[in-house]
RNA sequence: GGGUAGGUUGAGCAGGUGGUGAGCUCAGCUGACUGUAAAUCAGCCGUCUUCGACUGUAGAGGUUCGAUUCCUCUCCUGCCCA
């Protein structure tokens, strides 16, 4: 381990195991996270129309952003010499970034995968790249931030293939071992990825082995695409049981929806990270209490609430839902700005009341408001009405 | 008043010089989005009993087996001339 990274249970898991939900401290060079968290994604260097005054606003402690993406531009050399990634995107507080092993798998055709890296072909212009576990981790070590990840290859739930399966797997392990040897920064905390897709015996071999390794924190790779809650949820009561006793963080690669966080916390998951809530507001979805909404709808055109009532966020603090209507009809820049101030802030007020929660120890199983963020396969719900 | 170019589903268009115009872009409606190739994408967008069918090219006539297309008149719009 580099000693980078600690993690602190602060309130363990009841000893009657009605929850494996824990209440911790990560403790990083550029601050301390408290878990469970959630880190907004940024993967340009920049949480997506947000100012960082404003991302810090929403209470995020910890913010992602992705190797892959600003290797290509600016460049990672580049940023290196401006000082690195958080003097580059002036954000002081810790920062993890992906090690491009998601692009793996999100770029499709425009990669080709063997069992030393993956040759990317450019999203921009077609450039062919090589990346591999040291390349990731020499242009990780150049942005510098807290957290670096291990190169792996995720599975996505659709191959149901098991052979690619186990040689994804495979091929994430000895990319994890690369990983760990072309680590050269003892300030910079490295955390390792567990693949094994829904099979249970490779995830218990990938928990296993990627435990076994002086990682500084846990990852669990894999399970933010189709697979049903019910297969995720199967996944995670084989992975943490296995890390039983293991006093690293434990890391959800992926997850966004309330719905999902709150059922991944239960089951043990102290961090997550998503484009889904900042994604969504962006294309008109605002999240509250009550559910969901899609601003765009006709119905919110005269409406002169907020959108959340009683919510602390720049948008609820001072326009109506009829503006924002307005707003995003009329493709104005703060729309997108205002919208995903909201939803960032919603979910890690969502995040913080769960830790509040443990506090006392009585997070509930499940929040009923919260059925309707829930996917629409998983209960049925409808798009919400306001309340 | 004379000439001229036009009139296509909310808007703007494409097409069509005798035999399939329900095609495009906006706008509009609804939904999706989970380690960001995403301020994106998908469906709908004349009517109906919607895997299809019917109606529809300013209006009325005419020619024709058949007219959105050709002819006549009317109405409307732009431009030019008086």
């Amino acid at each position: 381990m580099t000693g980078a990274a600690r993690f602190e249970v602060v309130v363990p898991p009841p000893a009657d195991r009605s929850t494996r939900a824990r209440l911790g401290l990560l403790h990083l060079p550029r601050g301390v996270v408290e878990t469970p968290a959630f880190m907004p994604v940024g993967t340009n260097a920049t949480i997506k129309a947000l100012h960082p005054d404003e991302v810090e606003e929403t209470g995020a402690q910890i913010i992602l952003a992705n190797t892959y993406h600003l290797y290509l531009r600016p460049g990672h050399e580049r940023i290196a010499r401006l000082g690195g990634l958080n003097e580059f995107m002036s954000w002081p507080h810790p920062i993890l970034t992906d090690s491009g092993g998601f692009q793996v798998v999100s770029l499709g055709d425009l990669n080709a995968i063997d069992d030393d890296g993956v040759t990317f072909q450019s999203h921009h212009d077609g450039s062919r790249h090589r990346f591999t576990a040291e390349r990731s981790m020499e242009i990780q070590a150049a942005l510098g931030a807290d957290v670096a990840v291990a190169f792996d290859q995720p599975v996505p739930p659709s191959s149901t293939d098991p052979r690619d399966v186990a040689i994804a797997t495979e091929r994430t392990h000895r990319w994890a071992v690369r990983s760990l040897e072309a680590h050269r920064r003892p300030e910079q905390a490295l955390f390792g990825v567990i693949q094994g897709g829904l099979d249970p015996e490779l995830r218990l071999q990938s928990t296993s082995f990627i435990a076994g390794l002086p990682f500084d924190g846990l990852n669990i790779g894999g399970l933010a695409g189709d697979e049903t809650p019910a297969e995720r949820e199967a996944v995670l009561d084989i992975v943490i049981p296995a890390l039983d006793g293991d006093p690293r963080v434990r890391y959800l690669m992926g997850l966004g929806s309330p719905a999902d966080l709150l059922e991944a916390v239960h089951r043990g998951v102290d961090l997550f990270d998503s484009v889904l809530p900042a994604r969504v507001a962006r294309n008109g979805q605002l999240w509250a209490p009550g559910g969901r909404l899609n601003i765009r709808n006709e119905r919110f055109r005269d409406d002169p609430g907020p959108v959340q009532e009683g919510c602390r966020c720049l948008l609820c603090r001072r326009f109506s839902r009829a503006y924002l209507a307005h707003l995003f009809r009329a493709n104005e820049l703060l729309a997108y700005r205002l919208a995903t101030c909201h939803n960032l802030t919603f979910t890690l007020d969502f995040m913080a009341g769960i830790r509040a929660a443990l506090r006392t120890g009585n997070l509930p199983e499940r929040l009923p408001e919260l059925r309707q963020h829930a996917r629409r396969r998983d209960h049925g719900a409808s798009a919400v009405q306001p309340a």
